[in-house]
DNA sequence: AACCCGGATGAAAACGTTTACATTTCACCG
DNA sequence: CGGTGAAATGTAAACGTTTTCATCCGGGTT
C-alpha cells in the first residue's frame, strides 16, 4: 500500500541503500544519482517510515513535555516557546498536560517512555524520589520551575526573586515607605522565592520599615480577604505588593469596597501580567514573566543535552523577569487606559 | 543496554510469543504462565519499543493536532479537552501549533506523516485543495472550525449562529428594542456565522426594527472604533451586541468616554467568554464558547474513525454555546462582581 | 488402541529502515 | 598493461516487536 524506500530503489534502479544515503545527504553518492533518486522519491510521494527509522537509530526525533493543570496563558506561552524551537531544530512535540496529581503525572510520565528522546517536565509533583522511580537515567530531561537541585538534570527557573526585588523597589522609589506583601501558598517555590525577593529589597532598601506580610493562596478569594484586613488596619500601608496578580484583583475589590482609591490612596502590584492585569481598573502594575522564552531555553536545553550526552549540565539557569509599571502604582492622573 | 522481549523471554523460560501474547491480554496463555511473565516483565522494568511495535502493526497510538497561532485560553482549553479525552483512550498528544501562514501548517502536516493515527485540524489556511495536497486520504482527520463542507473528512464546528441567534434573543427580551452589531473579519468563518445568526433572530424577533452592523475586526481597536461610531449616532441604539468580546472591551472604553453608562444608558455582549470578560466593570455579558468539550469530541471522532474506517463520516457536528449574562446587560442594580 | 481435537506454546517471517562490510568500477601510476 | 586505491554502489544483517503457522500434549471418542 504505502511506499517504502523499496519501490524508490526499483523504480531508480539503485539499491536501497543508495536510495537512504542520497536522501539522507550521505557525501558516499554522485551528485547525479542523488538528484535522480530525489526526484523520483518526490514523484512516488515517498516518505521515510519513521517507527522503521527511530527502530534502528534509537532516535524518535521526539521531545515529551509533561505539564500540570495549568491555567490559559502560562500554558499557551509555554507550549508557543517550545513548539517554535522545536520546529526550528526540527523535533516534534509530545505533550502530555492537565495532571492533578503525581500518580497521573507518573503514568503519564512513563507512557512517554521510548516514545521521546528527551524530556520537558513542570510539575509541583516532581521531586528526586519521583523522577528515580518514573524517569530512567538515560533520558535527558530538564525541570522547569523546581525547586530540585540536580546534577542529573538541568534546571530552569523563572527569576521570582529577582522580579519581586525589582518590584518591591519599584514601589519604594516611588515614596510609598510602608509597603506590604500578600503571600502564596506556603509549599509553592515560586510563592517562596517572591517572598524572599519582596523581603530582602525591603531589608535592603527599607531598613527602618518592618516588612508586613498577610497570608493568601494566590486565589483571588484570598487576595480580597488579605485586602480587607490590610484596609482596616490600624496602620494603613501606602502600597500592596500581591504575590500574583490574582491575589491583587481580589484586594482591588476589597479596596473598592473600603473606599480606598488606588493608586492615589494606595498603590497596588501583582506579579504573572496575566492579560487581566491591564484591563481591569486601574490596570494593575506587575512583573512579566518572559514565559515563550522558559520554553524556548527549555527545549534548547534538553536538544542540546541529547545531541552532546557527555556535557557536564547547566548550573540551574534563571530567566528574567521585568517590571511593567500601569496605573496602579502611578499616581500621576493619566488616563487609565490599556498598555 | 535497553532491555527487550528476549530478556524477558529467557527469564521465564517462555518464547518471546509467549511473552508478546502475556503482555498483550490474548486469551491463548494460562493465568499462570501470565502472572510468571508480568511479575518478571515489571521487576526487570521492561517496557515495549514502541517503534518496534509500531513498525509491525502500523499504529503509533498517537494523535497528530494542527493549531494556528491561537491565544490564550482558547489554545489552553483546546489542549486540554484533547489531551483529556486523548489520554483516557491511552493515546498520546502530539502539537505543532503557532503556524503564521499556510506554508509553515503545509510543512508542519506533512512533517506529521506516519507519526500519528490521525489528526485534529484547527486552521484558517485549511481548504480542499490544501489538504489533497498536504494530507495522504489513508489518515483519518477531524476538521474543527472549518467552513469546508467535505465527505472525506469529519467537520466540527462551534454553533457560532445558535449562540448570536440566543443572544440577540436576550437583548429583545430585555426591552431593548435597538439591538446594533459589530461584525468581525469578513473572510472569517466564525465571524460570518456570528453574523448572520444576529440578522435571523432580529428578522425573526423584532421584524419591525432593522438590522444596524458596524464593521469591525476582531480586535479591541476597531471595537473602540466602533462604539465611537454608534455613540455619535443620531438614532441612539439601546443595545449592542460584538461579535466577540475584545470588540466589547474596546466598544466599553468608547462608551465611557462618550459619557454612557453601561448598562443603564445602553447593555453590551460579547462573544467568546475570554478571562477579561467577567473582571471588566461592568462584567461582560456574553456567549460561552465549550472549548474543552470541541476538543474532546474532535479526539473522540478521530478516534473512532481510526477504529472503524469503513463507517460513514458524521455530518457537519456543531457544538452548542451558553449565554452567560452578567451586569453589562442587566440593569438591576445589582452589584458587579465576579461570577 | 487408534484417532482426533483443542488448547498452550514455540519457531520464524515480516515490518522498513540504516549501516558495516563487500564488491564493482575506473582513473591513474609504475 | 597489470596493479592500486579511492569512489560509488550493492548485499545483508540488525533493530524489537507481532502474528501466522507448526508443534506438542493430554484427554475424550470410537
Amino acid at each position: 500500500m504505502a511506499v517504502t524506500i523499496r519501490d524508490v530503489a526499483r523504480e531508480a534502479r539503485v539499491s536501497v541503500a543508495s536510495v537512504s544515503r542520497a536522501l539522507n545527504g550521505s557525501p558516499a553518492v554522485t551528485d547525479e544519482t542523488r538528484q535522480r533518486i530525489a526526484s523520483i522519491a518526490a514523484r512516488l510521494r515517498y516518505v521515510p517510515h519513521s517507527a522503521a527509522r527511530s527502530l534502528i537509530t534509537k532516535r524518535t526525533q521526539t521531545i515529551g513535555a509533561l505539564l500540570p493543570d495549568l491555567y490559559g496563558e502560562f500554558f499557551s506561552e509555554l507550549i508557543r516557546g517550545i513548539d517554535l524551537a522545536a520546529r526550528a531544530k526540527g523535533l516534534h512535540l509530545l505533550v502530555s498536560s492537565s495532571h492533578g496529581d503525581a500518580d497521573e503525572a507518573a503514568a503519564a510520565l512513563r507512557a512517554m517512555q521510548g516514545r521521546v528522546d528527551g524530556m520537558l517536565i513542570l510539575s509541583p509533583h516532581v521531586d528526586a524520589e519521583f523522577l528515580r522511580a518514573n524517569l530512567p537515567e538515560s533520558t535527558p530531561a530538564v525541570l522547569l520551575n523546581s525547586a530540585l537541585k540536580s546534577t542529573q538534570f538541568d534546571v530552569l527557573n523563572i527569576d521570582n526573586y529577582g522580579g519581586a526585588h525589582a518590584m518591591t523597589r519599584h514601589l519604594l522609589d516611588a515614596g510609598h515607605a510602608g509597603v506590604a506583601f500578600i503571600g502564596g501558598p506556603d509549599d509553592n517555590f515560586d510563592a517562596q522565592q517572591r517572598e524572599r525577593g519582596y523581603r530582602e529589597a525591603m531589608a535592603a532598601f527599607a531598613p527602618k520599615a518592618t516588612a508586613k506580610i498577610v497570608a493568601g493562596d494566590f486565589s483571588e478569594e484570598s487576595g480580597y480577604h488579605a485586602g480587607r484586613v490590610l484596609a482596616k488596619d490600624s496602620k494603613p500601608v501606602r502600597a500592596v505588593f500581591a504575590a500574583n496578580d490574582m491575589m491583587a484583583v481580589g484586594c482591588l475589590r476589597a479596596f473598592a469596597e473600603a473606599g480606598l482609591r488606588v493608586p492615589q490612596d494606595v498603590a497596588l502590584a501583582g506579579f504573572d501580567d496575566i492579560p487581566i492585569a491591564r484591563y481591569i481598573t486601574p490596570a494593575l502594575t506587575t512583573v512579566r514573566v518572559r514565559i515563550a522564552d522558559l520554553g524556548r531555553s527549555a527545549l534548547e536545553s534538553v536538544a542540546t543535552a541529547i545531541e552532546k550526552p557527555g556535557r557536564a549540565r547547566n548550573a540551574a539557569q534563571t530567566l528574567a523577569c521585568d517590571v511593567v509599571v500601569r496605573a496602579s502604582s502611578r499616581d500621576d492622573g493619566r488616563p487609565t487606559k490599556p498598555v
